[in-house]
DNA sequence: ACTTACGGTAAGTCATGGCTTACGACACTG
DNA sequence: CAGTGTCGTAAGCCATGACTTACCGTAAGT
């Protein structure tokens, strides 16, 4: 059950945008900061509950830190997912025979 | 981007609970109720929640109405983990190559 | 028709969390 | 060793949303 903390991180917007900034390579929170409409401590904040969750991780580099994608905390959540999506067919399934047979 | 309504509703820990419930079989709603530490009228918002993000469906049968597990939120969210997994692992390659290099 | 059971909606309360400003720590440059 | 730039943390404010109780509509039973 470590996938909670992975999509409690991903169900917030603004931490989706900067997972999506970080979809094209690793960036310093500075540059991640300049194209949100929120102040550096927020995106530093964000960025702290996104590495949390195994979904990002960081480099320092001199006073820098850049930030990258992370496939660790991704995995866990797909994996959850995947049974679920299993489990749905099998209900979506059962579902059409009964109406295929008249209700 | 209607994974978005998905996620969000799947961040919480009550619905998450009450799709668990849901994976063995549709069930309605106060059966739902009785084993979750909350009220019922809290367990009909957290089903409205999920039904909105196309995560469950509806049968009414006479006074009662039975929830199931509905695949379509589901395949949109699944589809945008997987575009993301895929750049997270470009992204860590490409570390790992840097790395192997000397940094 | 009256009663009982099931479930959705409304209104109000309260905690969670996302944002701000202020501050401190650390690395590079002159 | 100042001075500057980059970033994380602390404290406080405020909106969102997850609950509650109260109420209403609808379906089945007697």
């Amino acid at each position: 059950m470590a996938y909670d903390t992975a999509i409690a991180a991903l169900a917030d917007p603004t931490r989706r945008a900067l997972v999506e900034r970080l979809r094209a390579g690793p960036q310093p929170v500075g540059v991640l900061a300049d194209d949100l409409p929120i102040s550096r401590p927020a995106v530093s904040q964000h960025l702290k509950v996104l590495s949390d969750a195994g979904l990002l991780e960081v480099e320092p580099q001199g006073a820098r830190r850049l930030y990258r994608l992370a496939p660790r905390g991704l995995d866990e959540l797909r994996a959850y997912l995947d049974g679920l999506w299993d489990d749905a067919l099998s209900s979506f399934a059962a579902r059409a025979r009964e109406v295929a047979k008249g209700s």
